[in-house]
RNA sequence: GGGACUGUGGGGUAGCUUGGUCCAUCCUUCGGGGUUCGGGACUCCGAGACGCCAGUUCAAAUCUGGCCAGUCCCA
């Protein structure tokens, strides 16, 4: 569970309102407008001074949601959000599957009885669960929980599919919307209250099997990276912050500039905690009755707030060929003066493009050049191809990738530039980002260095509840716990623990301010 | 859970202190016309708002109360 908020800063000097004018009661101020098309903003605000403030500009900006729908925390997907994220899906599918995973769904509502099996589970989730008590007119006898994840909608029906040690292990996984009644100020994608939900659930024969799932899921999610080009850092979290019900967590975290970080997704252990109470136990080859360890690995929408957050810059968002709306943008340059040949040779390289499997859009429409330049790179397009006069004589486009990099395209190799080009972008991106990465953190010596950090810090500690909440309080913010990976910098062996002191099991461990 | 603050066209805003000159300002957006088109064009015409309910008053965007919604701070 992300802890911790962050103060939207104010934009400097002019005064100007620095959050979006909230709107009026539900179902009055609304209207059922078609979304902006065509929406540009002049001048985002400054991601360093203004980070959150500059976050809602830009997605915004690149029009991937509208977040006027009349209830707090769910946000309608434009069509253009919605190709992001059906391409961001797409990987996560594709690298799931590449794990033995299959695909299932479950049903959104879960008897109260069946959610308040695991003890620990429900206390985590009670209080920020969307209850349905009435069908039609009259009281449910059962009452029932629009799932806020699905352990307990799953859980049961495992019970009745596992039988034998044949059946292990189940690897599943579903995608579907959540839901969970933040109370906390709603962000589009980072938090909301409808979730749009990757999870993967598995049974595996005993804890070894599930520590090698959860290994499994750390290589699965670093190809997922892979593909969005973001940097990350995957990290245990402390008892006291771990799931709800799990033996324990590793949380996959990105910094996002200053202290502040984001946790991208989880992968827990649950060893027995939930077999146990749902009764999911397997007959083994020696004929005893066993329960299963069981795994989730958690993903959401926050991907692609931390692809806006992490890539994205002063001219707007951008996004890593795998998942771009649009991978490459072809825009013809008209005049009076230049006849036709500019527009039939953009549809030609768009349709070309197209056949071969690229996402690529022709915007022929009536505003000036510059204008869709500004309009493209606001919403991330990976590369963009202009067509006017000289190229169409010369048989080519001129390339600008979002980062800047010009070029051009020689139109009978038109496929395999592309290609190059695009390949080269998500290098240089992922450079990018890297570097910010290694940028974003340091060491911290005593909790006093601590305070007023514009890093995540690196600190020691000695695994104590009671010294971990003392680092928390002198980051404002949260100890994240412990890293699998090597750490992103070395900082060589950690020296006693800054809150106690103590040398014993000290360990480096991260500490920032989550979203 | 406690406290503070804020609601004006699709988005951002001016006006509110001191009620009237406001059938509400500006930018943007949207629809249409014309001239344009190699980095946010110009121009003409048009569309679009005072969160809701009540009260005070000759008169309410402005004052009062309630409600709703939202934001921030503290637990």
């Amino acid at each position: 569970m992300p802890r911790g908020e962050h103060n939207g800063s104010s934009r400097s000097g002019a005064p100007r309102r620095t959050t979006p004018r909230p709107r009026g009661a539900a179902g009055d101020a609304f209207r059922w407008g078609r979304p902006l098309s065509r929406r540009t903003m002049t001048d985002l605000p400054d991601k360093t001074t203004a980070f959150m403030d500059w976050y809602l500009a830009v997605v915004e900006a690149a029009n991937l949601t509208d977040k006027r729908y009349p209830v707090k925390g769910l946000n309608v997907w434009t069509a253009y959000g919605f190709r992001a994220r059906r391409n961001l899906d797409a990987v996560l599918v594709r690298e799931i599957e590449a794990t033995g995973s299959e695909a299932v769904e479950f049903p959104a509502l879960i008897p109260a009885t069946e959610f308040a099996k695991e003890k620990e589970h429900i206390k985590g989730f009670d209080a920020e669960v969307y209850w349905v008590t009435k069908g039609g007119l009259s009281d449910l006898d059962v009452p029932l929980v629009l799932r806020p994840t699905s352990e307990t909608a799953m859980y049961p029906v495992f019970a009745l599919w596992i039988r034998s040690h044949r059946d292990l292990p189940l690897n599943v996984y579903q995608i579907v919307n959540s839901f969970r009644y933040e109370t906390k100020t709603t962000r589009p994608f980072v938090r909301v209250r409808e979730i749009h939900f990757f999870e993967e659930h598995t049974c595996q024969a005993n804890e070894a099997h599930a520590t090698e799932r959860v290994r499994s899921n750390l290589g699965a999610f670093r190809k997922m990276a892979d593909a969005f080009a973001l940097p990350y850092l995957a990290i245990r979290r402390p008892d006291w912050d771990k799931f709800p019900g799990a033996f324990y967590t590793v949380a996959l975290d990105s910094p996002l500039g200053g202290a502040r970080t984001l946790q991208l997704g989880s992968i827990h252990h649950y060893r027995e905690n939930f077999s146990r109470p749902y009764a999911i136990q397997y007959e083994a080859a020696d004929g005893s009755q066993q329960f299963v360890h069981q795994t989730t690995f958690g993903l959401s929408e926050r991907l692609l707030g931390a692809i806006v957050a992490v890539h994205g810059d002063a001219k707007g968002a951008v996004f890593s060929s795998a998942i771009a709306p649009y991978q490459v943008v072809v825009i013809p340059i008209l005049g009076s003066d230049v006849g036709e040949a500019p527009l039939r040779v953009a549809e030609d390289v768009a349709a070309r493009l197209r056949r071969h499997g690229y996402r690529a859009h022709l915007d022929a429409g009536d505003d000036r050049p510059g204008a869709k330049f500004y309009r493209w790179e606001q919403a991330g397009v990976p590369l963009r191809l202009e067509v006017g006069r000289r190229e169409a004589e010369a048989r080519s486009a001129t390339s600008v990738d979002r980062l800047g990099t010009k070029g051009r395209v020689a139109l009978d190799r038109l496929e395999g530039e592309v290609a190059d080009r695009l390949a080269e972008f998500d290098r240089a991106l992922r450079a990018r980002a890297d570097a910010a990465f290694a940028a974003s953190f340091s060491v911290a010596r005593s909790l006093a260095e601590l305070a007023g950090s514009t890093r995540v810090r690196i600190v020691a500690w000695c695994g104590s509840e009671a010294c971990g909440h003392q680092i928390e309080s002198g980051i404002d913010g949260a100890l994240l716990g412990t890293p699998e990976d090597a750490l992103p910098i070395d900082p060589g062996a950690p020296g006693p623990c800054i809150g106690c002191g103590g040398t014993e099991s000290t360990r480096w461990a991260l500490a920032g301010q989550p979203l």
